[in-house]
RNA sequence: GGGAUUGUAGUUCAAUUGGUCAGAGCACCGCCCUGUCAAGGCGGAAGCUGCGGGUUCGAGUCCCGUCAGUCCCGCCA
């Protein structure tokens, strides 16, 4: 009726016959005697030609429907920018399905158009091939990843989307019950006790392409709202059975999807958490950057440089660094002052090893082989010195734009690593134990560690993926042990009553033989940014919120009427 | 909640220190054109410079407030 091929399915076998082809008029451009037509469907684009006004009178991005001959074009009329560019077809009838009005912006150009707008016009923003093809991309990494998961023994479970508020964690999206007044369904931050209790039932491997809701304040790498992990879960299982699933997950992902680049062979390394802080300033380390932090401390002690001695003084060397000009410093200076940084002290090197530079002169010769050994000094390299009260976090943030301004990332390059033994609780602002992340994450020495270590220094079976510096995901091990797991709390400030009925479905769950089990849940969108390159979370969403939460296409969140909120026995103060 | 930054035709941008500064490209409308493919040429319409105050002889420009977008901090077990 409307179509028997698409624009991209021509092909010489159809040369001289009636075909009929519709999608959405892209350009037109009147010749006076001659018109041409870009006409775009789902696969591609096709050239109309007329030598009337048929195609004169239809507006672009109209949908439309147009039949005619398909012909060969002359030799030198061969557009070789598109697949179907040998191709014309001579349109003998058209009929517009669907008026286009107005445009309030080019399609070709949305890249460049205020977010506002493209947000609003969604459904014209995806008629860009590029914005378009991030979605297609969406489609066919969600597939892939279902056969993988399939293939790997995993079973694709649904969770419930209405369910109950849970006290720990971020902020959750209330729904208010109709049936019962004052109680309220909760979306799901995650389906994590769900999949725990899946383990409890014997269904040994769980994964779900699950959707998560958060009330939390965005970011470019973070959705306001809602996202979609990949969570799964495994039963009997040990630190590195997951570890090693998750790898293999991600190592076949990002070599069937990554464009040829690089990508860290299996097993990715594992650097412990405490390690990254101490060489990366971080816990989500870029490893394409070849900069390692270095403690200097013991360097300036009893130097009498008041800015250093006495102080944490973290380094960073950079090798082959005699093209760094004044100019280089005098940035980078700028940079650790917006950090909040008094500075940044820098020894030079040249090509025979000869110093120079703020710092030099603080070094006391007494130390300074124990500073070249530590610092790695040799011939054109530079020391950045970095002191403060946090030295380890603002180091990490100077290797950061160092390696950026070097050059020293491979842009060709998706380096993974996992980072391990999170600690299992820190201590707040006033002073008390609060679990660092996850606290349902068994701690490594299991009721021995719980009992008899300081809290503090108390590890977590937990551990994050990270890929390029950006986190993709955390998971853990579980706590299936119900003794453990009061224990646990207790330590955190929880009465074995508050467990109990605060988690209640979990720890009942837990009490009727639950298998050791653990798990993680890499983050979607972040995948699809990586393997997509995009800079925003937005762009690999078919309908994203503005970064305030507000769905500008829908117009959410919107109001209700009176009678929705009595029914839902809410009233809306003043 | 806090900080930074942006806001000028449909859209993307320009407008020297406050002084013919209401401008350009693309889109739109009209005319010309038989081979373009980001078509081209000629012409036209289009803006209360986010909004509200203030300073000034004079404000797109300076000041105060406010609204909105983006990024960051807080937050994200």
């Amino acid at each position: 009726m409307y179509r028997n091929c698409k624009c991209t399915d021509v092909n010489s076998s159809l040369v001289g016959k009636t075909i009929k082809v519709a999608g959405w008029v892209s350009s037109i451009r009147d010749h006076g005697g001659v018109t041409f037509m870009d006409l775009r469907d789902s696969s591609g684009i096709l050239q109309i030609v007329s030598n009337d006004d048929l195609l004169n009178r239809v507006s672009k991005e109209s949908a439309v429907s147009i039949s005619g001959k398909l012909r060969l074009r002359e030799k030198e009329m061969i557009n070789k920018k598109i697949k179907t560019g040998e191709f014309e077809l001579y349109a003998d009838s058209i009929s517009v399905l669907g008026k286009c009005a107005p445009l309030p912006f080019e399609i070709d150009e949305s890249d460049g158009v205020k977010e506002e707008l493209r947000l609003k016009y969604r459904f014209l923003d995806l008629r860009n091939e590029k914005n378009k093809s991030i979605i297609n991309l969406r489609t066919e990494i969600l597939h892939f990843l279902r056969n993988k998961m399939y293939d790997l023994g995993f079973k694709e479970i649904h969770t419930p989307i209405l369910s109950a508020s849970s006290p720990e964690g971020a902020r959750d999206y209330l729904v208010p019950s109709r049936k019962y007044k004052g109680k309220f369904y909760a979306l799901p931050q995650a389906p994590q006790i769900f999949k725990q209790i899946l383990m409890i039932s014997g269904f040994d491997r769980y994964y779900q392409i699950a959707p998560c809701f958060r009330d939390e304040d965005s970011r470019a790498d973070r959705s306001p709202g809602e996202f979609y992990q990949l969570d799964f879960e495994m039963s009997f299982v040990e630190q590195e059975d997951v570890l090693s699933v998750g790898e293999q997950i991600l190592y076949d992902l990002f070599k069937a999807f990554g464009n040829g680049k690089k990508v860290t062979n299996i097993p990715f390394p594992r650097i412990s958490y405490r390690e990254s802080m101490e060489k990366y300033g971080t816990d989500k380390p870029d490893l394409r950057n070849p900069l390692v932090i270095v403690d200097l401390s013991s360097v300036f002690l009893g130097s009498g440089f008041a800015p250093f001695d006495g102080k944490i003084v973290k380094g960073i060397t950079v090798h082959n660094a005699s093209g760094c000009a004044r100019k280089f410093f005098d940035k980078m200076t700028d940079f650790a002052k917006e950090i909040g940084l008094q500075g940044l002290g820098y020894i030079k090197y040249d090509e025979n090893m000869n110093p120079s530079g703020p710092i030099n002169k603080f070094i006391p010769e007494i130390k300074r082989n124990e500073f070249n050994k530590l610092a790695d000094v040799r011939s054109n390299s530079v020391v950045f010195f970095i002191s403060s009260e946090s030295a380890q976090i603002h180091a990490g943030e100077i290797r950061n734009r160092l390696g950026r301004e070097l050059g020293l990332i491979d842009e060709n390059e998706f380096f993974f690593c996992y980072v391990t033994d999170f600690n299992m609780y820190e201590s707040d602002e006033n002073g008390n134990i609060v679990f660092t992340h996850n606290p349902f994450s068994i701690p490594q020495g299991g009721m021995d560690d719980l009992i008899n270590k300081n809290p503090l220094d108390i590890l977590a079976y937990q551990y994050d993926i990270v890929c390029n510096g950006i986190e993709l995901s955390s998971g853990a091990v579980r706590n299936h042990d119900p003794e453990i797991l009061l224990k646990a709390f207790e330590i955190a400030g929880y009465s074995k009553e508050e467990v109990v009925s605060k988690f209640s479905s979990l720890y009942n769950a837990l009490c009727y033989g639950a298998p050791p089990h653990a798990g993680m849940a890499p983050g979607i969108e972040r995948m699809i940014m990586l393997l997509s390159g995009s800079s925003s979370i937005r762009e690999v969403i078919p309908f994203p919120m503005n970064s305030n939460a507000q769905d500008l296409m829908m117009g959410a969140p919107n109001s209700v009427s009176e009678e929705q909120l009595r029914e839902v026995h809410i009233r809306i103060r003043g």
